[in-house]
DNA sequence: GTTGAAGTCACAGCGAACTAGAAGTTCTGG
DNA sequence: CCAGAACTTCTAGTTCGCTGTGACTTCAAC
């Protein structure tokens, strides 16, 4: 299959598949006669794959390590089981971070709707505080 | 003062001053007779009131907008009212997202601890749901 | 007078994951 | 036979917030 169909089935721009190739996620595919890309079965199956790794938080290059290793005949298990760790905890970071910034603003927000429209001295009374 | 000690107390790299600068959250500041730059307590309110507005999420062009605002003398509080809110529903969102990969992470985890080690025709078993 | 820190400017690069443009070739339908 | 869609390659741009580099000038201390 070409490479616009390859790309319809997964929801991909053609020239997302071209990147991915040139980035090492997927191998350099057959070509056709006249030089088309050529794709099969298992190259849908490793982008699909790529998705669903890129929603557990997983960057290209872990998923390239990842499939590099199975290429090899590797277990990835255990690289993919410190990924799993270190990606966790990640993104508890991030979580802890956003809930902060959420906390801040519904409170602005409160006081913004309080106190209306007072601009003083100051850039903004509402993002800054001690009213 | 020049641009070393403002960096020094706002624990900026000078760098990132002119940068804000050329990015037009910072004014063209004064200059002295050898052409440094020279700024005064109005640049390094400006710029801990830039920090403050980074803590909550916003980004530099939004945070110049506000300052842009206040620059011309009119009344930024609609402005952030609108950003408070939008910036609300985006983190809500990203949220939302992390704790999906978290959930979707920890079982992975989970599931690892159980099966040692078996990987198959797939690609990743842990990854790879349907044991 | 000399050294070295700190300033000046302008341009480039990073990371991440694409996306766009240009300029050409091949395939498909009427 | 020809239009136009889909492919080819290559380079470069996008976003965001900086950071690095290089080549030069100025300032403070010794």
């Amino acid at each position: 299959m070409r490479i616009g169909e390859l790309a319809t089935q997964l929801n991909l721009n053609p020239r997302t598949i071209r990147f991915y190739e040139s980035s090492g996620v997927l191998p350099e595919p057959a070509r056709t006669s006249s030089g088309y890309r050529d794709y099969d079965g298992s190259d849908l199956e490793r982008l699909k794959f790529v998705k669903l790794a890129q929603t557990l938080g997983l960057r290209l290059d872990e998923i390239s390590e990842v499939l590099a290793l199975r290429d090899r005949g590797e277990v990835p298990c255990e690289y993919v089981k410190g990924l799993i760790g270190t990606k966790a905890i990640e993104i508890e970071r991030q979580i802890q971070e956003l809930r902060e910034m959420r906390k801040e603003l519904s409170r602005l927000a409160r006081r913004a709707e309080q106190s209306n429209d007072i601009c003083d001295e100051r850039f903004c009374r509402i993002l800054e505080g001690e009213s």
